[in-house]
DNA sequence: GATCAAAATTTAATCGATAAATTTTTTTGA
DNA sequence: TCAAAAAAATTTATCGATTAAATTTTGATC
């Protein structure tokens, strides 16, 4: 999902918020840092930076003079995620059609080809390490709206979309088999450069998703 | 624009983020730790949280292992901003109409009374601090926003107001008259809750603004 | 005079220690 | 027995120091 890092700092940053994701930091739980400073093997000054990034960034609550805690997340947060990811994601892929070239293409098919092949290998009943299928997942919606020639919009999307995406992960069954006719059929809408369909089919497709995770809490 | 704070760490953090907004810290400017330590009387580490929240905020550049620097914002930045303000404020304006009560509407015409006030000392040629003036436009957007029902909207559209608002800052003259004059029209098309007309009133205020920076650039 | 390498300097990243606040426990008095 | 106050323990916020990395300067060579 991001680069590899250099440095403590920023190789911690990526292991705690991957942490939150997964759910193997819970949320709610109280973030002392004694003790992440023994886990993660850092010093509590560089953890303090780590989670005041990971504050700004809405992964921690970190409420004046008691510390950091895992952010918590009510069905109302996952509904007000799952709108705010159609209305990016809907502009962004509108903005991509109309601007996308050959690069974006064969960078699309690219993405929709690993997610297909690891999808495939799902239904086939191999094991697959969630955050593997989650990897391809992002790879394909960043592919949608890569081209739609705005970074700060694609900086925006990416920090909603992760934060929607920890609660799907705790989901051991998830319908993927839905999930991945659903993303053909967008992948198909998009290569023939129909622009309303794909629209209509991905807000229809982010909509059932968000039925799907409300329904299974 | 925020709260008071209680800890030295944000009350610098607070600090330092409108010295970017308004300027006094300009885009590009490497944020040396000696030399800032010294001016906002703090030490290196709290002075190291601090830049990376105002990092994962966006306001701050930190390229790995060589410190931090002021944010620089092309133009191509400034139309991705105001691109993005159309898509979340409008959506968030019509929320609002569609939810908001008495309690939404009590607090924007509040808002727009305290805009139209300062406004009308600007004309007459009173001298106004600008951080007081961008304040009550704040203030008004936020009001016209805030029945959206939706916290992280409101955070995601204070974050790329704030951002976007540093360039019109730093324009000593900017189009108050006309501004207020649409500001005026978008109030009470709201007032009268007539959506369509608010949001194609809004949509056409940022736009106009946008183009005003860009040409006085 | 230009180019590269090595040394010196500056700057950033990381650490452990102290001070300030919060939370928990114990004590005291009704 | 309970509640409030005081004391102790835990935890956070802040600080200064050390280590490591990047940048600049110097000096040697072509």
């Amino acid at each position: 999902m991001t680069s590899a890092a250099t440095t403590v700092g920023s190789s911690v940053y990526l292991k705690i918020k991957s942490d939150i994701i997964t759910g193997a930091l819970q949320p709610g739980k109280k973030l002392k840092l004694d003790t992440l400073k023994v886990q993660y093997s850092v010093s509590v000054s560089t953890l303090r930076e780590i989670l005041n990034r990971l504050a700004s960034d809405g992964f921690v609550e970190a409420p004046e003079q008691r510390g950091f805690l895992v952010r918590t997340m009510s069905n109302e947060d996952l509904i007000e995620l799952s709108n705010l990811r159609v209305l990016l994601e809907c502009a962004a892929l509108k903005a991509s059609l109309a601007f996308g070239d050959e690069e974006w293409e064969g960078n699309l098919v690219s993405a929709h080809h690993k997610l297909t092949m690891i999808g495939k290998k799902i239904m086939d009943g191999e094991v697959v390490p969630p955050e593997r299928l989650l990897n391809y997942d992002w790879e394909f919606h960043l592919a949608l709206a890569r081209a739609c020639n705005s970074r700060h919009m694609i900086s925006v999307f990416q920090n909603i979309y992760e934060k929607y995406i920890g609660y799907q992960l705790v989901l051991r069954n998830y319908r993927w088999a839905k999930a991945l006719e659903e993303q053909q059929l967008i992948f198909e809408a998009a290569l023939a450069h129909d622009s309303e369909a794909a629209v209509n089919l991905l807000k229809s497709h982010l909509r059932k998703s968000l039925s799907f995770s409300l329904a299974a809490n």
